[in-house]
DNA sequence: AGTGATAAAATGGTCCGACCATTATATGGA
DNA sequence: TCCATATAATGGTCGGACCATTTTATCACT
């Protein structure tokens, strides 16, 4: 007969599952500093050693890695299970980048489609100043800071999905993605174009999670990635895909 | 370029491995109580705390237990030497495990989509031979094999994608969640109706996927994925709902 | 101004000693 | 023999202290 665990009172064990929502909920990223562990024992008030613990029983399942002198810091729980052997295989089949790149977008537009129901008022703001951001940078012609403000643009959608698996593949994904997509986004970006509706499709995006239509934030995505596709694939061709099609979707 | 792991040189981890040894080796059996920590110190020759580490070190991957008071005893159960940290965040958290639900949902639609678009005359007739297989383990009320079906006709499926991202992201999403998933099947299972109704909204999937039409392949998966969570939710605390009706509820 | 070495601060790792809470064991009386 | 109590053993918590390493700030030098 198996009876109830009784004794969650330990606590390390509070300190742990507390850092671990954390975690969870993004609040802290992977690889975010936590406070040091004399600072946890300002702000919660407990011993150093209940929170040595604590951060211990973390990193024996490896959610945080130590280094001495150094810090503690989140560690990626979902590289290990799911985009390693995704790098791997990328490393062996090259060609199954358009796979990942077509994970990816659908992902995307269930970010899109979930961060228009439920995204607060900060997370529109934030989105909203992503946005400026990165045009901003494509004003500017700078395509390194528009490629990186370009990721912080789509992260920021996905933490607004408030779906924690979503956020973290998402992020991996990009990560993954992280080389390939620079050189991607320079041959997209020649064209001023091609520039200039991405712009817009950005904005459509925007408004459709801003204005908490999940059925408009998704096909603004779709539209937006499947253009992105089409044109990635049809390089050498700016006018592979023309403004009208775009906006109608395929 | 990955380099040698240096040195972790700590203390406590060559307390851990020696004891791990010790329990690996058989010389302390499940159920055997180890020294005391005191006893420790004066064996091994170094202080409490190192000691203190390393067992809270082997305590945290499962393989001892401590009772304050009682003692420190080789744990029943030492099958789980290695830990999923992913695993571990989802344990005891019904938010989590909808989260990943959700992502995993708006995977499988999009494999129903692609699976629609590129399946071969091979994938139509796996699907197919994986739908009966479910339908008969239904009919007979098998549980086990019914959920072991429905697993493999959801991969079957995303095989059929040709993408073999969304291959290795959906199993993965399905092993985090197989634990997870059975007591949930049961649940849904107990209805006679729901039963039905689940296996109908396979047949509709499994028809479209075999007409070629991706947006319908697409809809019947979302309508099955909306369905399943409604239920889910329907069947587990009412009160849960809060934001996620909403985004059931379309 | 840029650069590189040096000093200072921050941080995790280790240790000590003490006390508390719980459990196991020994003790003693019925 | 049996049960209640007292005692001892054990893990849990605490505070302080010092060390090793890393990071950061400082400053002299070119």
């Amino acid at each position: 007969m198996q009876l109830k665990p009784i004794k969650p009172s330990k606590i390390s064990d509070a300190i742990s599952e507390q850092l671990k929502e954390l975690i969870r909920s993004g609040t802290l990223k992977p690889g975010d500093r936590l406070p040091s562990e004399r600072e946890l024992v300002d702000q919660l008030g407990v011993s150093r050693p209940s929170v040595r613990e604590a951060l211990l029983k973390l990193e024996a399942r490896g959610m945080v890695t130590s280094r001495q002198g150094g810090g503690t810091y989140v560690a990626d729980v979902l590289a290990p299970s799911i985009v390693n052997p995704l790098a791997d295989l990328l490393r062996d089949n090259p060609d199954a980048i358009s796979d990942v790149l077509e994970c990816r977008h659908g992902l995307e537009e269930l970010a899109a489609s979930y961060a228009a129901l439920r995204a607060t008022a900060d997370d529109r703001e934030l989105i909203q100043e992503k946005f400026h951001a990165l045009a901003d940078a494509n004003a500017a012609r700078d395509l390194e800071r528009a490629a990186t403000a370009d990721a912080a643009f789509h992260m920021a959608i996905a933490e607004a999905s408030h779906n924690f698996a979503l956020v973290h593949i998402t992020r991996s994904l990009f990560d993954l993605l992280s080389t390939q997509m620079l050189s991607n986004w320079e041959r997209l970006m020649m064209n001023p174009k091609t520039c200039e509706e991405i712009h817009d499709q950005h904005q459509y995006i925007f408004e459709a999670i801003v204005s908490g239509d999940p059925d408009m934030a998704r096909n603004a995505a779709h539209t937006h990635l499947s253009y992105i596709g089409r044109s990635l694939r049809g390089l050498g061709e700016p006018d592979a895909g023309d403004r009208r099609r775009a906006a109608l979707g395929d």
